[in-house]
DNA sequence: CTTGCATGACTGACCCGTCAGTCATATAAG
DNA sequence: CTTATATGACTGACGGGTCAGTCATGCAAG
């Protein structure tokens, strides 16, 4: 049940439904190796099974990518970049205070990443940054960079507006992430043993960090 | 360099030195299994490496272990136990104020997992853990069990003694643990683009928790 | 001599990347 | 419209290399 051609055309190998591009194929040929890669990480995965998983032949996955590794670079890519823009969309929210930013933008996480398949993408990164340093050079750029320096703003903003007190904290903000990215490696290695209740530890990580940022507690 | 035979002994294939018994054999080729693990991750890594570091044939590594994957398992186990050791024993400081303790946890959280090498075997585990459960359960019962109800027990306490304020976050105390896995992911994909100042954070997160946590707000 | 651990050559399976050939479609000629 | 020729995306068998696990042989100790 891989993925019995969709059509003639597909079946003879001929491009020529509408849509049928080059780039569409090269999609599949991408979502297939994610698939494969997420299953059995990098060195495992074998081309042919990335191949016949996008219903096409071995020869073609190389029409499109120069090699395996190329092949992962793209897949990773393709993974992390939609990612971002999730969580970019909600911290995009005008006007609110840091507070609720951050809770948003939390609660998002949560339940888009932690709590989805998705986070599997961040175990394959995890588990091959260090042999491929140009993927997490990737993944720094797109994702930290820009994630740390909105926290950053908002962060500072909040600052200057009296809402958070200045502290090491609001110095070093990545460390206001600190439980989520608990949550997601927790739930990465235990999700079938003791899976992690994401919402309460949502409620615990907003509560803890507000009062931690707070100028005024909270009573 | 792998590691060149020592003694006349080792080269010969044979035990004599006083102290290089069946453990002591075993031990040297965990540790040669670890080096090479740690390396290349469980797929890519060949058993033949493994002997020839550990300074033996490859046929003996299997009088040793059925099988690589036994090995591995084997590798994982006494490269987890120790790391639980380490934080027991600073745990156990008597009669200190719950900040206290949990403040030297983590300074030795961060000291000996985050910023050493020991890291890498968190990136094994989380990389491997999906594809061998049994290993995720051996972790969580040695590592996160133990740690957790000691966290628990610690929080409570404090929060009966009017130290911590009852709240969602002594509810569930692993978020309080929450930068401290940040630290260790980020340094494990980053760690060459852009190093983390583990001292500052480290700061950061005893201040963002202490605060978080306590019933006064400590100004 | 016998016992038992250690050796490393060997086996069979596996897999990346290649390339000669196929065939549906496009274009040109009749 | 029909036939002939050209195109190039796609195929899949194969070369060359790798590797987990085996086993016949070696050798030291008792």
């Amino acid at each position: 049940m891989t993925a019995a051609p969709a059509s003639t055309a597909a079946r003879s190998g001929r491009r020529s439904r509408v849509g049928d591009s080059r780039e569409d194929r090269e999609a599949v040929i991408i979502a297939a190796g994610l698939a494969e890669f997420l299953e059995k990480g990098y060195a495992a995965t074998r081309v042919d099974d990335v191949a016949r998983r996008a219903g096409v032949a071995k020869g073609t996955v190389y029409l499109y990518f120069p090699s395996k590794e190329d092949l992962f670079h793209a897949v990773i890519r393709h993974s992390i970049a939609p990612l971002v823009d999730v969580v970019e969309a909600v911290a995009a929210t005008p006007g609110a205070s840091a507070a609720a930013v951050l809770k948003q933008v939390l609660a998002t996480l949560y339940a888009e990443v932690a709590g989805t398949e998705r986070r599997e993408v961040f175990r394959l990164l995890i588990a091959e940054s260090g042999r491929f340093p140009q993927l997490a050079a990737y993944a720094h750029t797109v994702v930290v960079r820009r994630g740390a320096a909105a926290l950053r703003a908002l962060v500072a903003e909040a600052v200057a507006r009296g809402e958070f007190r200045p502290s090491p904290a609001t110095e070093r903000p990545e460390v206001v992430m600190g439980p989520a990215v608990l949550a997601l490696v927790w739930t990465l290695v235990f999700h079938d043993i003791a899976p992690l209740d994401l919402d309460a530890v949502l409620d615990a990580h907003v509560d803890l960090m507000l009062r931690g940022l707070a100028a005024a507690p909270t009573t």
